[in-house]
RNA sequence: GGCCCGUUCGUCUAGGGGUUAGGACGCAGGAUUUUCAUUCCUGUAACACGGGUUCGAUUCCCGUACGGGCUACCA
């Protein structure tokens, strides 16, 4: 399972990296993005690196690098280095790398294969506006205010001059970039096709295609997994390797499939989540702006490793009949290869079973500890063994965590309202003397669990020639106000023989009253 | 528009030149259960289309269609 040439470089120490930009929330895309190189680096021994990719000023959001770190920690995805994580190759924040990238442009210039230029945003922008397949490029670069069209002497005059400027890569015309992807083999690229895109911006920052080079270079990294959407400019990397001449060390492409939105057409995005009332996040994000406010699988009532391996499964698949894994039987049955080619439509429902499975999986005990805090915001402050044994009586009848109080929160407080629909044709005021009696006896019980109640109320039903469906029934919507819920004698047991023998006799005189 | 990627049940997928095309979610029915849920059983439903190659193609190749991504001094 852990055969290194699964998933090639063999012998070299593997070192990925997720380098997510902070400009808002991540969602789960981004995740599973994280998880699959998580799942690579440990399989292997090697090393996940988180890199923040902040070089985009303007669209910088504060909190979005502390919101992404907690994800992956709640995941269970803490890298090995990064920034607060520690590690000998940093900053791990691109903005505090600028002299670095700086250097490297500026050595490309000096190698003649990038170079200056001045045109403006608005300048270009107009060209485009004039010819939509306007491409920076080869055909039209010697017409264009750069370092290819002017003098030394006038680019330094106008550098000096403080007139704004960008470094460009020089892309050379007719030649076929190759790449070997990991996950769809060979992938050609025409550099005809390519524009010289930015390496570095008027404002001294490095574009992404600039930084990542540089810093995959400098931080070792092996391989590269991301999504698909940068396949495309996977040549102009290919090419900047070549650039700084660090082609032979050049990292292993794979490039991931999408996850489409849950309906409709497109690749997930922020918005769909809001639109259908489901999470796409792996937190919650609080913002000014009500559209940037988001709901996370985790406040939604997820358990962070069934978020985890319905992720791993959306897009990858171990070629087994099993379904259930946990982050160490993932990281031993993943492989890259086995990734597949075509976008995941996002199913919420199949999200929905995963938590179900392992809510179900998860020990009382366990369940107590994550159940209280949404108790405890009721206004009830239950003794330890009583919410344990309230998980075990509901956990096979919730998928999200909030679910135990919704469906439960008569264990807790009084029953808000009783669905008469159920027992309406039973409840005759001629019976009312029958459940006295039966009150009676369960207020006799010596020991009020639900094997004694059960021996009872079986002994008292063929003393009275009566059916389970004459009495049950009635005892459960006394007791729950719904049709729905635990075993009628495990719910008096728990609820303990005062309370319960109080809300059924409270409970009979509403139905007597009402039906 | 151009470039690139993709296409097996509604969804996630396994498979792979000769299979009753397998599993999971969902949905439907049934068994168990005093209810709900769980569990178990059963059913539902797929190789986009057209050409090749081949004794044989869902599987390989080429087109077409459809879907997706990219096409910024954003990542």
């Amino acid at each position: 399972m852990t055969d290194p040439s699964n998933t090639t470089a063999p012998a070299k120490n593997i070192r990925v990296r997720f380098a997510p930009s902070p400009t808002g929330v991540l969602h789960i895309g981004g995740i599973r993005t994280a998880l699959y190189n998580y799942l690579l680096a440990k399989q292997q021994g090697g090393t996940f690196i988180l890199r923040i990719e902040d070089t985009d000023q303007g669209r910088y959001v504060p909190g979005a690098e502390a919101y992404i770190a907690e994800a992956l920690q709640w995941c269970g995805m803490i890298p090995d280095e990064g920034p607060g994580f520690g590690g000998e190759y940093g900053p791990y924040r691109q903005s505090e790398r600028k002299d670095i990238y700086r250097r490297y442009a500026l050595e490309m210039i000096e190698k003649g294969v990038a170079y200056y230029a001045f045109d403006t945003p608005e300048a270009l922008d107009a060209q485009r506006q004039a010819d939509p397949n306007f491409k920076y490029g080869a055909a039209v670069r010697m017409s264009l205010s750069n370092g290819l069209t002017l003098s030394k002497a006038a680019v330094d005059e106008k550098i000096a001059a403080g007139e704004p400027w960008v470094i460009r890569l020089k892309v050379e015309e007719n030649e076929t970039i190759h790449i070997q992807d990991l996950i769809r083999g060979e992938v050609n690229f025409q550099t005809s096709e390519l524009d010289d895109k930015v390496l570095l911006k008027s404002d001294g920052m490095p574009t992404y295609h600039l930084a990542n080079i540089v810093d995959d270079h400098l931080m070792k990294i092996t391989h590269v997994i991301r999504g698909e959407e940068w396949l495309p400019s996977t040549a102009h990397h290919v090419l900047l390797y070549r650039a700084l001449n660090w082609e032979a060390t050049m990292p292993q492409f794979a490039h991931l499939p999408l996850i489409m939105k849950p309906v409709g057409s497109g690749k997930l995005s922020k918005r769909d989540g809001a639109k259908l009332g489901i999470p796409v996040f792996p937190l919650s994000w609080k913002s000014d702006r009500p559209e940037d406010t988001v709901v996370g699988f985790r406040e939604y009532g997820f358990l962070p490793d069934a978020v985890v391996n319905f992720l791993a499964l959306l897009g990858w698949s171990p070629g087994t009949e099993q379904e259930i894994f946990s982050m160490a039987e993932l990281s031993s049955a993943f492989s890259i290869e086995k990734i597949s080619k075509s976008g995941a439509r996002f199913d919420f429902d199949k999200a929905k079973w995963f938590n179900q499975q392992y809510i179900m999986a998860t020990s009382d005990e366990t369940l107590a500890t994550m159940v209280r805090p949404i108790v405890e915001a009721h206004g009830h402050h239950p003794e330890t063994a009583f919410l344990e044994a309230f998980c075990g009586l509901m956990k096979e009848r919730v998928t999200v965590l909030p679910e135990f109080w919704e469906n439960g929160y008569y264990f807790f407080e009084e029953v808000r309202n009783h669905d008469l629909s159920g027992i309406a044709k039973k409840w005759k005021k001629e019976q009312r003397p029958v459940f006295d009696q039966l009150l009676k006896v369960f207020s006799e019980i010596p020991t009020f669990d639900a094997e004694n109640l059960k021996a009872a109320t079986d002994e008292f039903m063929a003393q009275n020639e009566l059916k389970p469906g004459d009495v049950l029934p009635a005892l459960r919507i006394a007791l729950a106000g719904t049709m729905k819920g635990p075993a009628v004698f495990d719910m008096m047991a728990l609820l303990g023989k005062t309370a319960a023998v109080a809300r059924l006799q409270h409970a009979f005189d509403h139905f007597d009253q009402a039906i």
